[in-house]
DNA sequence: GAGTGTGAAAATATTCACAGCA
DNA sequence: TGCTGTGAATATTTTCACACTC
């Protein structure tokens, strides 16, 4: 067996895989100016990781930079956009067309091009047939159905919490086998069936945590009190 | 010095922090029932996790469970709330009030509440004074004017890419400590800002990523089945 | 008996530091 | 000389497994 120089060596981290999404809107932007190559240093710098990080990403992808230059920006999108699976389109469904989905559905396209969405369901009466962003809401009963026909891979989930596990079986009854959540649910799905979850809460809580950490240590060195337990 | 039994131990890993406000979800969920009692068992796959790992996390917190019988609803609600800093309200402001901005304003305090929304900005001149989710719109040359008026703790940019680092500097240079970023830019703050980041096109990217490595793998196995990959 | 709390082990992820190539 | 690619060292996170308490 032929044994290419290039190429995928072993299985790619969890970790480094989503660093490489943001290091390819980092070469989009170079891209835009007439910047041909940059150095693990000025990449890392605009993806915000440091570059020993970023070479030791790049490096589950095989060999594509050139020792004592860096790396040429083309080659480098070309390829972290072959392993992230981008070079075939993915069609979305958006389900819940609510506040948060009538957000994501004019995103046409969600940014950095290779999602458009395809499908929209709701179950509100008055909605269907409504054109949200160019594409008409369809009942959430002909999931099945119009997923199939529009070739739908992702289903993004924007409805409340109460339904969402029941639109998540029927979108993965359908075949979807990609699933990005919204509704604030732990889904319970098949072990094939991956799901991502974004919840605005959580965020916020975390934030919260950092601010009344911040505060809590600030009155400690203050001198004086504190609700300071933490004996360090 | 009397050593108190509760109380945080030491210094909380980010990791546990992060699952900290899946536990509080969770936990809401059971207070709705007449349950007021919990396992870890019980919790942790109401959360999605394991066992070990959400036991681990809560002794982090100290010591509130009951042996042999799991841990009282109410008491670690409480004391989960009072370690990520949600006993203070966290006033929150949006700035940029397009499709993703206006979902979140009429969110209305954010799921979870905790967090109400006190102040939305946007350049637009056609939405000044507009009310959106029963708050109006203002300028975003008043950001430190209205913010330090109406204590803003945290502020979340939803603006395009090009605008989200101007939009930062205000913020931050109001007084603002915590901002959640919905821009597909790296932020760059100073080193007592803390800044998470929502990036849709990355998460699609990620589910891309598995769609396209299951789809290899799938095709890689045919003619023997088995979900069977993992070589151990 | 049942289920927490936690050291110790294993697995992951990050960082260092430098050999090796253009 | 300059910068990549990567083993080795370190740090963090997860998991195990069991002593301990109710």
């Amino acid at each position: 067996m032929a044994k290419s120089a290039h190429g995928q060596h072993g299985p790619i981290p969890e970790a480094a895989v989503s660093r490489l999404a943001v290091y390819l809107r980092a070469l989009s932007s170079l891209a835009e100016t007439e910047v041909t190559s940059v150095s693990s240093e000025e990449l890392a710098a605009a993806a915000g990781v440091n570059s020993a990080k970023l070479r030791k990403d790049l490096s589950y992808l095989g060999s594509y930079g050139t020792r004592g230059v860096g790396y040429d920006v083309r080659v480098l999108t070309e390829e972290i956009e072959r392993v992230l699976g981008l070079t075939a389109n993915q069609a979305v469904a958006v389900v819940g067309i609510g506040n948060l989905g009538h957000a994501l559905a004019n995103y046409g396209g969600f940014p950095g091009r290779g999602f458009p969405v395809r499908a929209l369901f709701d179950v509100d009466a008055d909605l269907l047939g409504v054109p949200v962003g160019g594409i008409q809401v369809s009942r959430i009963e002909d999931i099945a159905e119009v997923c199939a026909e529009r070739g739908i891979t992702i289903g993004v989930i924007a409805t409340p919490a109460f339904s969402a596990q029941s639109v998540c079986a029927r979108l993965v009854s359908s075949g979807v086998r990609c699933i990005l959540n919204f509704a604030p649910v732990e889904l319970v799905v098949p072990d094939d069936v991956e799901v991502r979850k974004v919840d605005l809460a959580v965020e916020m809580q975390i934030l919260s945590f950092h601010v009344a950490r911040r505060a809590g240590t600030r009155a400690a060195e203050e001198g004086t009190n504190g609700m300071v337990t933490n004996p360090s």
